[in-house]
DNA sequence: AGCACGCCGACT
DNA sequence: GTCGGCGTGCTC
């Protein structure tokens, strides 16, 4: 009679325990932990979960199902991988069923018994015998008179760099009659004659890198500096921060440290804050590393994410990926023997997982799970994180600094216009000020581009009656409906929930109803009218939500198609134009007067970064920002390109204020239906937790939008020392909130804490 | 996440 | 008198 087992299972549920299986004698010896597992729950007889932990102690419950099978053989999630998940769970404050369901993309764990994807087979393409040099060179010569047959095996050397010898290397029918521009008889006739032989073998599902590999460039003097203080601080550093000016070069100096791990045998974690900068940065990399480069986000579907898997695994017959740039998510890969893990544009407020659970920071998981593996951290930008800069003079983090721009371009001069008198005046044009207009016309008279940068979508934010002041709003939410032309709807960006066009109002059925406020839409439409010759293209997230349209337009605006681009925020990272030598941000207003301690430093990071793209390489880029208040003190940092000075001022803020890095936040949510218990919830829990935690409890308040899919919404601010456990805060918050449900009132009032709020 | 149980309004 | 609304609670 073999021993009886007992497994923990985490199930893709948003519940806080794990769920105990028996494990019978057939199956013990082919569970371990990390192993998925099939079992019954609740009334569906298969679910399937991750085995967590396996024990021999009779678990004290009444029912104990037995587990069904196991999927595939060995552990679908490493051991690293499990640690990192159980310290998100406990740090994020979430289920590890959260994590495992954000995580684990659902083919990895399908259902069929191993977790072997639909291979997609292609056609090769190989020499039927190995050949020496010289006679190569006789092949070559025999096809001088057939053009199209010289092409193929031109092409065929050209991408296998095959040069002669024992190892004949096959290639893509498909990539090299797109590269030779041959038709298929060409190929049947080789074949028939012998020389090439094609068959069937495991096609990778992306696009396969058909140029030969291209010598990394020399890096710089200044960068060569800041790769020498990379890897000297890294000898007793784990982490350290990239400073580099925008256009400085920082990419460059990825690839060299890139080169260096993968010569140790170790692998890349490359992580970037959107897609939208991959494609550039992807083909860069894929220049110098070629297939060993893997891209994962999330509108990989799930044979391709499957591949990714099998690929970082090596358990393809297709190439390992080694070097794997990906978005947030992409933490989460088992990518385990990293020697390093970069986190470009480190700054950025989308490696912040808002909603839903797990409401995790990629960046600051990438450095636990680098500590999990040895691996060193690399955050790069040219705007860092008060956080991160703090890191770094405080000496946790290294620090390498990069502090002029890439051949010697300038900084762009930038230049404050504004909006407020030029409307006093009367010499706006619709949205532009006549200094923004004057350097579109003379750039697009130089045949430069222009790029229009403005920080909210669609055409009118709302519509407003004259009469009475009436708005239309979304009956979910607390927010006023967007107007966009294009559907020729009212939209709301919170619930997505559409609405018809008022013909007249609600309220006092006036019919004098006024759009107002403007997004990139509207925009786009004012810029066509007032330049009707320019080729204009707008890049935001209605404009590239089908698949390869943002490539389309990034690739437009490179072989200059684009006159003029408008876009969000979007465009404000990474891209790299030769031509583009005016930027336009057309009002900065709207982050500066938000109530967020972080306000004025993201307001300086979107118009350093916006103003980055101006002026690459030819000529010095101008920067047009319009604004109703140009005196403001962030102003003159961005003016001075003042990092340091905007640095100075936030963290002297930040200490008087005690916000961080000087302290830890939590911010706890209370949602509910009905507005009074929402109210009396939301008082009763931060009563409570004022009695330990005294001024540390900020709140209760409503958030911007009070009301967000029917459920009233509230929020209390724990702004707590460093020096408090961690650990003690959340059984703190635990304890109160447990207490707070006994109450039957508010038993079903939702509660959860965002950690590290961004 | 699903699914059942349970307690209040308009119908054959 | 019943059908069904979704609010609440449980699943090893």
């Amino acid at each position: 009679m073999g021993n009886v087992f007992y497994a923990d299972i985490i199930l893709p549920l948003s519940v806080g325990n794990l769920f105990t299986y028996r494990v019978s004698s057939p199956l013990s010896g082919r569970i371990e932990r990390g192993s998925g597992v099939i079992v019954p729950f609740g009334k569906k007889s298969s679910y399937k979960g991750i085995v967590y932990r396996i024990y021999a102690e009779k678990p004290d419950l009444s029912v104990v199902k037995e587990i069904i099978d196991v999927i595939g053989t060995g552990p679908l999630v490493s051991e690293v991988q499990l640690d990192l998940w159980q310290w998100v769970s406990e740090y994020y404050q979430c289920a590890l069923g959260d994590v495992m369901n954000a995580t684990l993309p659902s083919c990895i764990i399908s259902a069929d018994d191993s977790l072997k994807y639909r291979i997609r087979t292609g056609s090769r393409l190989v020499l039927s015998r190995s050949y020496t040099e010289d006679e190569l060179a006789v092949l070559l010569d025999s096809m001088q008179k057939t053009p199209a047959r010289y092409r193929l095996l031109i092409n065929y050397l050209d991408i296998t760099s095959y040069e002669g010898g024992k190892n004949v290397p096959d290639v893509s029918l498909k990539m090299l009659r797109e590269k030779a521009g041959i038709s298929v008889s060409v190929i049947k006739k080789l074949t028939e004659a012998g020389i090439f032989r094609r068959f069937e073998k495991e096609e990778s599902r992306f696009d396969g890198y058909a140029e030969a590999l291209s010598p990394l460039k020399e890096l710089s003097p200044l960068q060569q500096k800041a790769y020498k203080e990379i890897t000297r601080q890294f000898a007793d550093r784990d982490t350290v921060l990239l400073h580099g000016v925008t256009s400085s070069g920082k990419t460059e100096i990825y690839i060299h440290l890139i080169e260096k791990v993968l010569s140790q045998g170790k692998k890349v974690l490359y992580l970037l804050p959107e897609i939208a900068l991959t494609t550039q940065i992807i083909n860069r990399l894929r220049k110098c590393f070629g297939d060993l480069v893997g891209v994962y986000h999330s509108g990989l579907n799930d044979n391709e994410k499957a591949e990714v898997y099998e690929r970082i695994r090596g358990r393809s017959a297709l190439p390992e990926y080694r070097v794997l740039l990906g978005v947030r998510s992409s933490v989460f890969l088992p990518v385990e023997n990293a020697g390093l893990v970069i986190v470009d544009e480190e700054h950025d407020s989308s490696y912040k997982q808002y909603d839903p659970a797990p409401r995790y920071n990629a960046r600051d998981t990438a450095v636990m799970k680098a500590k999990m593996t040895g691996a060193k951290v690399l955050m790069g930008s040219a705007t860092p994180s008060v956080e991160s800069m703090y890191n770094a003079r405080t000496g946790k983090y290294g620090y390498a600094f990069l502090g002029q721009r890439y051949g010697d371009i300038k900084m762009p001069e930038i230049i404050l216009a504004d909006s407020k008198e030029a409307y006093r005046k009367k010499t706006m044009i619709s949205h532009f000020t006549p200094l923004l207009i004057e350097s579109i016309d003379q750039a697009l008279e130089d045949n430069e581009q222009v790029v229009l940068f403005r920080n909210r979508r669609g055409f009118a934010h709302f519509i407003i009656c004259a009469d009475c002041g009436w708005t239309p709003v979304c009956p979910n939410c607390s927010v006023n409906y967007t107007y966009h032309k294009n559907m020729n709807s009212l939209y709301c960006h919170y619930c997505g929930s559409t609405a018809p066009v008022p013909s007249r109002c609600d309220n006092c059925k006036s019919t004098n109803l006024k759009f107002k406020g403007f997004g990139t839409e509207k925009v786009e439409d004012e810029i066509s009218i007032l330049f009707p010759d320019a080729r204009v293209r707008r890049m935001d997230y209605d404009s590239t939500r089908k698949k390869g349209s943002m490539e389309r337009i990034i690739s437009e605006l490179e072989k200059k198609e684009t006159d003029i681009l408008i876009g969000t925020q979007m465009i404000s990272k990474g891209l790299d134009i030769e031509n583009l030598t005016v930027v336009g941000i057309l009002n900065l207003d709207g982050m500066l007067f938000y109530p967020d301690f972080r306000a004025h430093e993201r307001c300086y990071q979107m118009a350093a970064q916006v103003s980055g793209r101006a002026g690459r390489r030819n000529t010095r880029g101008k920067v047009i920002i319009q604004t109703s208040d140009p005196y403001h003190p962030v102003m003159k940092y961005i003016l001075y390109n003042d990092y340091e000075g905007m640095y100075n001022k936030q963290i002297e803020e930040r200490e008087e204020f005690n916000y961080p890095p000087f302290s830890r936040l939590i911010r706890i949510y209370i949602k509910h239906k009905d507005r009074a218990i929402v109210d009396e919830a939301a008082s009763l829990l931060a009563d409570g937790l004022r009695r330990k935690l005294k001024n540390r409890v900020l709140g209760p308040e409503y958030p911007p939008h009070t009301r967000i899919q029917n459920l009233y919404i509230k929020s209390i601010l724990l702004k707590t020392e460093k020096t408090i456990s961690y650990r003690y805060m959340k059984e703190l918050i635990g304890k109160h909130v447990n207490s707070l449900r006994e109450n039957r009132k508010y038993s079903s009032v939702r509660i959860y804490s965002d950690v590290d709020p961004q």
